[in-house]
DNA sequence: TGTACATCAGTGAACGCGCGTTCACTGATGTAC
DNA sequence: TGTACATCAGTGAACGCGCGTTCACTGATGTAC
């Protein structure tokens, strides 16, 4: 630690940050493809080779992207999860799922990078590429459930899911925070997801464009049909369970 | 017309048809970036170059492979449609439904290939790479929500969809076909595909593998859910349209 | 039936491209005495 | 304050790779008389 108090750290944690910014930028323009360390290099005014230098590999840097785009995403959404009333599940699940929605739309390569087809030759780490992120997204959709479930319980009277059906997954990560969720409202968080997941991603890879001009009113509609079908009104939310 | 009968038509045909096959082959074990001439010279055991005598461009190649691909799903689910009696529609959209997800299943590199990110620098027709089979495949799901709104239409009395919403796409082409399915039914028909989708493609693209060990049953119930939000009997439909 | 010509599928070599990665190096920045 | 040394970010050239595409060609297959 000399008197410039670490500057050589500094500056190697500026060059870190603009080649990651540099690499979303490149993503952002020319989809995920366009991650390539030469084209980084080109758009920084430096030798491909240099950013060995901070990044061991092409697929660490990926890596490094997924973390990033998917932590940005759970931040999202975990804002919209803590701007919506706590007593109004309603609320909750159409807040959370419009910031879901918008942040899908203003970062479509981000979308594409963390749910579709991975870059070309990428290797993801074992445990997933950004594992924690993830799990962030996925207890916020257990939450949104567990808001849910109270209500939509009745329906669920025939559902024949057990905890062995989540088995690895999911499970031992949701159980602690939602004590009270049971295995058939795990299975309805993942059917609130697959709901989401369809409309946007048919969205953000174009298939609605040639469908409908007013993708956003069929999203708002979607969801008001989601609450429906969950017991909640989307008028006014019921302040208590019934029975 | 020799005395041989078209023999070298017969050859150029065959041959065509092999480097369909191969390039389908491809994909199936490598995913759409395998997808590359020399790949498929090699394996026919011929050079690269060959091929521009049957295809004027890789992608020409891959256009025609969209193409084969997209029409077999159609052809998968139209059976479907088929095999279900016209009467029942919450067992329309199931067997069709799983008829979807079975094909998608069966062929996920033919599934990413239609609805996924594109092939690599792959520059898609005007007018969509498959147009006739898209047409097709949207058709059928009008037809599921055709099926289904005499039973849903009571839910959809606030609903503000209008003509101009689709305009452009799927309206001039489904509204001869569905006479009686108004706007509000087309958004229905876009919710449906928005659900299957979602489910579908999480599952293909390797996210539900890590939340539940039983895809199946969640996809079971969530057609399930879906026929009852419709205001169809899941077990026994209704014969006869409420009022 | 036999010969001269046209067709055309496929070859082999080459082009220019961008890629990830390695290697020996230079030269500025920081550190120790 | 000045000098000798260590650190280390970045360079420049090169590697081998696979890709789409072009070109002049060969040689077998079919056709016309």
């Amino acid at each position: 630690m000399g008197g410039t108090g670490g500057r050589r750290e500094r500056l190697r944690a500026e060059t870190t940050a603009e080649i990651r910014q540099v690499a979303l930028k490149l993503m952002a323009s020319g989809g995920p493809d366009a991650i390539t360390l030469r084209a980084i290099a080109r758009e920084m005014g430096m030798t491909a080779n240099a950013i060995y230098g901070y990044f061991a590999t092409r697929d660490d840097l990926v890596t490094t992207l997924i973390n990033e785009v998917y932590a940005a995403l759970a931040d999202a959404v975990d804002a919209a999860w803590a701007d919506a009333p706590a007593t109004d599940p309603a609320s909750r699940i159409q807040t959370w799922a419009r910031a879901f929605r918008g942040w899908a739309l203003a970062n479509p390569e981000g979308f594409r990078l963390i749910y579709g087809d991975p870059v070309p030759g990428y290797q993801a780490p074992e445990g997933g590429a950004a594992p924690n992120a993830a799990y962030r997204v996925c207890t916020g959709i257990a939450g949104l459930a567990a808001a849910a479930w109270p209500y939509a319980e009745q329906f669920y009277a025939d559902s024949d899911f057990q905890w062995s059906d989540f088995d690895g997954g999911l499970l031992g990560k949701v159980r602690p925070a939602y004590p009270d969720l049971p295995p058939a409202g795990v299975a309805l968080a993942l059917r609130i997801w697959g709901h989401l997941h369809g409309l946007v991603s048919l969205e953000i890879y174009g298939h609605l464009r040639t469908q409908t001009i007013s993708p956003d009113k069929l999203f708002r509609e979607e969801l008001a049909h989601l609450v429906r079908s969950l017991g909640i009104d989307s008028e006014g939310y019921r302040p208590e369970p019934p029975r």
